[in-house]
DNA sequence: CAGAATCCGGTATGATACTG
DNA sequence: CAGTATCATACCGGATTCTG
């Protein structure tokens, strides 16, 4: 890749996030980008979308051992926010024990795919991102 | 798309998923993926890659002014762990008033990428997402 | 099993005032 | 102009206990 190159893709981008920043200005309600990133930017709603795209279907204490981590209190109220969005199901079936299974609607499939986009670029650049920390922790203490 | 090529694409989506996930508890080190995510999961990185993303360079009072909301001080915050993490390189020219630059880095730049694939999906499904809220607050107070 | 309710601390964020 | 320093606070998220 040329300079050439790399400066038409970077205006080409330049243009997209102008039309995306300019859309949300638009209208009287509040801007659907921050809006979206706020719900996804939480602790848990991506994780918990990540590992529901793994599997047709999961209950509350299969997520809960695949979320490493998290809370039965987060986890209830991950995915109570995430069904409100119309990002996962909730199917409540009618026995004792109780079973509950959250599975993706086709709204949530969509953003897994951009979700996947991220974190695929966080896996492949989380090395870059770990030696400008150490870097930047280089230069703090030099002495 | 009929059903198999859905079943087909959401079988490779899970693949994905499931591959990221595993790279995620190798190491002795916290997972990269949720490291990222913290990252960029607070109020205003996004915001300010976003922006970033329009200009060669912007100056710290523009970006105040075109990244709505956002206090000196949690500009301030971001753009320094934004360059701590390699994202956002800054520059002080040694005048009188003083003059500071940030751009992109390289890696700042293949970030924006996934970013936008992020907030156009925002843009699209905003709409969706609002009808969703709107039916769960409608089921929840039905009288 | 899958939660609901409650309490509580830490941290992220905001407001304000001061400075090189 | 581009911060830094300090204080105030809201709310996120964890631990615990109780329930259908």
């Amino acid at each position: 890749m040329d300079i050439t190159a790399v400066d038409t893709q970077a205006t080409k981008m330049a243009g997209l996030v102008i039309d995306i920043l300019a859309f949300s200005k638009n209208g009287p309600q509040i801007c659907p980008v921050r809006d979206v990133l706020d719900r996804i930017g939480d602790k848990w709603s991506l994780l918990a979308i990540l590992h529901l795209g793994t599997a047709e279907a999961l209950r509350f204490n299969e997520l809960r051992k695949l979320i490493d981590g998290i809370s039965q209190r987060m986890l209830t109220v991950t995915l109570r926010s995430l069904e409100t969005d119309g990002l996962v199901t909730r199917t409540v079936y009618a026995e004792v024990p109780p079973r509950v299974e959250y599975r993706l609607t086709g709204l949530g499939h969509s953003l897994l795919g951009a979700v996947i986009e991220l974190v695929t670029w966080a896996k492949v650049h989380a090395p870059a991102i770990a030696q400008a920390r150490l870097a930047a922790a280089a230069s703090q203490v030099p002495a």
